[in-house]
DNA sequence: AATACACAATTGGTTATACCACCTTGTAAA
DNA sequence: TTTACAAGGTGGTATAACCAATTGTGTATT
């Protein structure tokens, strides 16, 4: 539970907040003060945290009146669709795989370089800090421009925004790779490896491999959560989404 | 043009010293300290404003070290990227192959039947008509579809986005399209086989296979067009693209 | 000369207090 | 009822001080 800088936690907790349903959109929430002494912080770490929910577009900040939470939807930028945690990660899997084979025809050795100290910092960084997701952000996105194609670059970064604009996805997700950061790590490695060898079959088979496995913890999490009804529906689930494999 | 809030004013400062070149991505800015008394404000506010910057992915904080410059990547959102007609090709061969593999265990007989009126449609419609263009789109669309996967459906109207917004690729693709509709036809037809006899392995082929020649179609035009300087570029690129075909 | 270690300087993180400008609201005056 | 204004609440900013992590440096050791 401990972050590294408070402003996180309480940015987090004021988030929690919002999505718990407690402060619907239009919202006023309490005021800095009233936050300070509820969360046993400064008044300033209260300020730190809506400031960075204000540059996300989580809320509205208004001078002498309060912070308002914002309608998640008008956000700005194009409608992203309501998509689930299962549907980002099989598509993931389809199109980040084929970029991994195409990528170890093109990669640097510079590139190679930048991965592996992206996988370094990520074995160093403490579980779930922004550090990690950070670091796990850029390994992905620097095979994407390894293949040296800017439509990819692209792609991939509408599939990060999914991850992290979609408030059901981004909940879902954080809770999984909470608990997974080891295999995580592993996992990186094996496709950098691939990588380095220059090797396209490889690749594609490790990054199919991480995100096959990321795929089972988020169904595993999922059942885990539902009870006796949603059991019937994962299952359902599971024989869907792992047909991914077929032919790989 | 000054912001109510102090903080916003110089978040947008820092942008500016960043986006000026002065501070190339990786590189450390000056401490929290110096930036206010360099911009005449308290520590609190550089520190606002940084947090600001940090939240939307701009900057990275690291405690007890300094702030460094991320590389810009989750910018803008709205904008799409200069790609070429070539990247864009080769990302759909990537993607849309991989969507092609998987909705071949997934696609109904009404889908298929969808597939089969936009086949149709295009072999009547006259050459590089409206009509034609449309049945294309809906073609690839309802393969995305058919998988199920609303993620997958969202990034195909990006790609398709990209197709159709980007004047210099749609320019290239309407004047390949144009003297090439007969192998467009045949190719969907083998792509809508495969799917109607649910073979992954084939479906993928095919799809592969129609964006492989389209490719080759492109930097054919695009080697006619040019002069004797731009072949040399042509070859490379052929050379490059066409690798994509590695281990398929 | 090269290495290991301890210490000090630097940097971001946090607290506390005080004051300001602005908004909201309720009450008193018209 | 409507208007005007005063009071209290809210975010915005400044200052000073201290904490914890990082980094660089200089000394002692090999």
């Amino acid at each position: 539970m401990s972050e590294k800088r408070l402003y996180h936690t309480v940015a987090r907790a004021i988030l929690d907040m919002i999505e718990s349903g407690s402060y619907p959109p239009g919202t006023r929430l309490p005021g800095e003060r009233e936050l300070a002494e509820r969360f046993g912080v400064s008044r300033v770490v209260v300020r730190e945290a809506e400031i960075s929910l204000e540059a996300v577009g989580r809320v509205e900040i208004k001078v002498g009146s309060g912070v308002y939470v914002r309608d998640s939807l008008a956000s700005g930028g194009l409608a992203l669709p309501g998509v689930t945690p299962f549907e980002l990660t099989q598509t993931r899997l389809l199109f980040e795989s084929e970029c991994a084979a195409l990528a170890a025809t093109t990669i640097t050795d510079d590139q190679i370089a930048g991965l592996e100290a992206t996988v370094k910092k990520m074995a160093n960084a403490s579980h779930d800090s922004p550090d990690g997701e950070a670091a796990d952000q850029d390994f992905h996105m620097l095979i994407a421009k390894a293949t040296g194609n800017e439509a990819n670059v692209f792609m991939l970064q509408t599939l990060w925004r999914m991850r992290t604009e979609i408030a059901a996805v981004k909940r879902v997700y954080s809770a999984v790779c909470h608990k997974d950061s080891d295999h995580r790590v592993n996992e990186h490695s094996e496709v950098m490896e691939a990588l380095r060898r220059r090797d396209p079959d490889a690749a594609r088979a490790a990054m199919r491999g991480h995100f096959s496995r990321l795929l089972s913890a988020l169904l595993d999490a999922s059942e885990q959560q539902a009870i006796e009804d949603a059991k019937r529906k994962s299952h359902e689930n599971r024989e869907r989404y792992l047909r991914t494999n077929i032919g790989a």
